[in-house]
DNA sequence: CTGGGGATGGGGCCC
DNA sequence: GGGGCCCCATCCCCA
């Protein structure tokens, strides 16, 4: 959806896929419109194609080949997976429907083989998270690790006392999102060591591997469509638990489709499914991987504007897709997905993905701090924790909300502000900017464009409260705002109302209704006169006008063409 | 909830 | 091209 796009209004609704998701589920339950069936060792669940293959790379590529072969997706059919237990076929259906895996801690092993073997990799990620397993170690089946049984919900697990928490949160979503992309590269889905092969193989492969050229990608199917249920039926590598094959019997209808059109040019990469957007959600661009010099200097250019120089020799990483710049720096982020922690401190044995970072950890053994505040005794591991430390002395608070104006001096503490719940208070219409705002020293005024899409989200979302620029600033067709969104239950009335209006109004005629609809939401008035100002002009935090005030000069010259 | 320190991943520069 | 070093952004944890 693109809110610029003239005369579009975008409204999300973010409880929308929880919705769906309850619906596929209690059609599942009550066998409506199942196109599926799997069965385990005489267990048998109902399901839905697309779910699984939203859900499972392997059944991804199994219907996928199957398109490809012209036999459709519709139709009924049956997969027989003894290979996976039961009771973790089941598990990971539940999660499949309701984001939720509940299982017994004695059963997450088997859990763990079922979703490797299905390609369920943040499953397969937070199994192993839970049996403190790396990738890879899952074939080991020597190891046992008793634990007394109790439910676990995973998507609950607090892995704090897992120092890394943040990666494998970020891997999940990435893998998540980006993983079953792979299909290509790693043509071994169900294998339970694929993982760690990935990097290892990807790391070997010259860049140029990374592209699949149609040849290459056709090449590649086939041997998917031929060669990978060789490699479920015959996990060898210690995956399925009993040696059972997953057995694929085709009962229902052929339906003749035509080849995807652009089969021949389609890329295994971000442009099936996902948007282009790396793990911070920065956009990769419009091309898919790049696959000459030329083009990669070309991603390059619009991708990294942060230094004097483009980086050289961008890669793109077979397993999340992102694209990662700089020489070298493609084994660096591939043991982000392994979990490799080759350096090792010899002092506490603690284990990093990266010799820097090793260094640094060791600057705490030797007690070395080598970043001392100039106004104050302390000193500071990192060079980041001493730039926000002398914002304490400085008094700066350059990051504010622009709902309640309350300033931050650092910029992760707004952020954390914006997407919690503190925020309950709103003050919109203010006068209009001067020039004296941008008195932080910095060009955006201590705002920086949110990169992530869900950033952008979680920003509209901040707090209950309703921010009518955004309306106005996507009905006006300005489109640099981000959609809309009224996230809180309370809103919900707000946000029926707008696209009812708007329903009957069109977005254009939207825009013009601005005061009178705002007005009508109770959201403007008394509050105008306190927000006029709120800090004093010359107060610490008085940097404001981030978001709020950009979308309001827009409103502001919308006003001016309504009343010309 | 906020302030502050630490951890971690990505990018740029350089060798 | 690989890797070290650094800076930056973001996240997590704790008080």
């Amino acid at each position: 959806m693109s809110p610029g796009e003239d005369g579009l209004i975008g409204i999300p609704f973010p409880e929308h896929s929880n919705e769906l998701l309850s619906q596929l589920n209690d059609q599942r339950r009550s066998g409506h419109l199942c196109d599926l069936t799997l069965t385990s060792r005489g267990a048998r669940y109902h399901t839905h194609r697309s779910v699984m293959a939203a859900v499972s790379l392997y059944f991804r590529r199994l219907f996928g080949t199957e398109e490809a072969g012209g036999e459709g997706g519709g139709g009924f059919s049956v997969c027989q997976l003894d290979c996976v237990a039961p009771d973790a076929l089941d598990a990971l259906l539940e999660f499949a429907y309701t984001a939720t895996l509940t299982v017994p801690s004695s059963g997450m092993r088997d859990v763990l083989q079922g979703a490797q073997l299905l390609g369920i990799q943040c499953v397969a990620d937070a199994c192993r998270e839970i049996l403190g397993e790396e990738a890879g170690d899952v074939a080991e089946e020597t190891r046992v690790q008793y634990t007394p049984p109790k439910k676990v919900t995973v998507e609950e697990v607090d892995v704090e006392r897992v120092s890394r928490r943040k990666n494998d949160r970020k891997k999940v979503r990435r893998i998540g999102l980006n993983w079953i992309n792979h299909s290509l590269v790693n043509p071994s889905p169900a294998s339970p060591v694929s993982q760690p092969s990935i990097a290892s193989d990807s790391l070997r492969s010259p860049p140029s591997t990374q592209s699949l050229s149609p040849d290459q990608e056709l090449r590649l199917k086939s041997e998917w469509q031929n060669g990978d249920p060789e490699s479920v039926k015959e996990p060898g590598r210690g995956a399925a638990p009993n040696g059972g094959h997953v057995h694929w019997i085709h009962d229902r209808p052929r339906i003749a489709h035509p080849p995807p059109v652009a089969a021949a040019n389609h890329k295994p990469s971000q442009n099936d499914d996902t948007e282009r957007f790396g793990e911070d959600g920065t956009f990769m661009g419009s091309t898919s991987v790049p696959t000459s010099a030329s083009e990669r200097v070309a991603v390059t250019a619009t991708v990294g504007e942060g230094r004097k120089r483009k980086s050289q020799t961008p890669q793109q990483c077979p397993v999340c897709q992102k694209i990662i710049h700089g020489a070298g720096k493609l084994p660096r982020h591939m043991r982000t997905h392994t979990g490799e922690k080759p350096f090792q401190c010899s002092a506490c044995g603690v284990r990093f993905t990266r010799n820097d970072k090793l260094k640094i950890h060791m600057r705490k053994h030797t007690g070395e701090r080598p970043y001392p505040c100039p106004h104050c005794p302390a000193r500071f591991l990192h060079s980041y924790d001493l730039k926000n430390h002398l914002s304490l002395h400085s008094g700066a608070r350059p990051f504010e909300c622009p709902l309640c104006h309350k300033a931050f001096a650092r910029e992760d503490h707004l952020q954390r502000h914006r997407k919690g719940h503190s925020c309950l208070e709103l003050r919109t219409r203010r006068s209009r900017r001067g020039p004296e705002l941008m008195d932080n020293g910095r060009e955006d005024g201590g705002r920086r464009e949110p990169s992530d899409p869900l950033e952008v989200v979680t920003s509209q979302a901040h707090t209950s409260a309703f921010h009518p620029h955004m309306i106005l600033d996507a009905a006006s067709g300005h489109g640099v705002g981000p959609p809309l969104m009224f996230p809180g239950d309370m809103d919900r009335g707000r946000s029926l109302a707008l696209q009812a209006l708007s329903s009957q109004l069109g977005p254009h005629r939207l825009a013009g209704y601005s005061e009178l609809f705002l007005r009508g939401l109770g959201l403007r008035g008394s509050r105008e006169v306190q927000v006029e100002d709120p800090g004093g002009t010359h107060s610490p935090g008085r940097l404001r006008e981030h978001w709020a005030d950009e979308v309001e000069e827009k409103v502001g010259d919308e006003d001016v063409e309504e009343e010309e």
